[in-house]
DNA sequence: AATCCCATCAACCGCCAATCA
DNA sequence: TTGATTGGCGGTTGATGGGAT
């Protein structure tokens, strides 16, 4: 028995949202919160398959999305974030941000000589990459176990506010909080892939980073 | 002015993992 | 334990607009 479809595609439209489409769907979510994706539409009054309302919310109808053009600050944040969390950065769509790097950073990295999908140079020795590859994991490995170690660490990372001013992309510093209290501490991407002023970590400079809260 | 080409981005599709009965 | 359901993610498509010819 196959897979039974996630709506009912006879009866629903497909194609740009109308402002109408958009208003009920607002109105829904405003009223009644994010749900049951499935059940949505029909009590939003939608002709919409449940993930088409979903998607429409999550990558353009959301209050707290960041819209308008990137800048390049955050050009600079997502090449150096892209390789770690994928699409899932600060303040943007997961879509946008798919659509960004496929159009804009992939290029710019190539212009740089920079593999897009490896990050690393172009045209650089196989066994350099796998042996500069292996180090990296591993040091990401040390890094995560540290943070294991930590019991009453909540590790629900999330990245915002959407608005945050960048003013270097030198640092990137993802504050991870312990729960019930406001004690934090940041990862520095620049040189250790792990937490600022840790062991790894060689940074002193502190005075211009960018500090992403939760 | 017409047409072609290319870039962009919203939306869709299919798959996978998590969850639940 | 297993199968159904659901949400989420990454890849792809198609509509649209702008620039070049």
């Amino acid at each position: 028995m196959g897979r039974s479809p996630c709506c009912e595609k006879a009866h629903t439209n497909k194609g740009a949202w109308t402002k109408e489409e958009d208003e009920r769907l607002i109105a829904h979510i405003k009223a009644h919160g994010e749900g049951c994706w499935r059940s949505l539409p029909k009590a939003a009054g939608l002709l919409r398959c449940g993930k088409s309302c979903r998607l429409r919310w999550i990558n353009y109808l959301r209050p707290d999305l960041k819209r308008g053009n990137f800048t390049e600050e955050e050009d600079e944040l997502i090449i150096k974030l892209h390789s770690l969390l994928g699409n899932k950065l600060p303040g943007r769509t997961d879509n946008e941000i798919k659509n960004y790097w496929n159009t804009h950073i992939r290029r710019k990295l190539l212009s740089r000589g920079i593999d897009p999908t490896t990050h690393r140079p172009l045209h650089q020795p196989l066994s350099d990459i796998t042996i500069s590859f292996v180090k990296q994991e591993e040091r990401i490995n040390e890094e995560k176990e540290k943070i294991l170690r930590c019991p009453d660490l909540n590790l629900e990372l999330c990245i915002s506010p959407p608005f945050q001013e960048m003013n270097n992309s030198h640092h990137v510093e993802p504050v991870m909080k312990r729960e019930g209290g406001d004690q934090g501490f940041t990862l520095c991407f620049t040189c250790s892939l792990g937490p600022h002023k840790s062991q790894g970590c060689k940074c002193n400079n502190s005075s211009s980073t960018v500090v992403l809260g939760l």
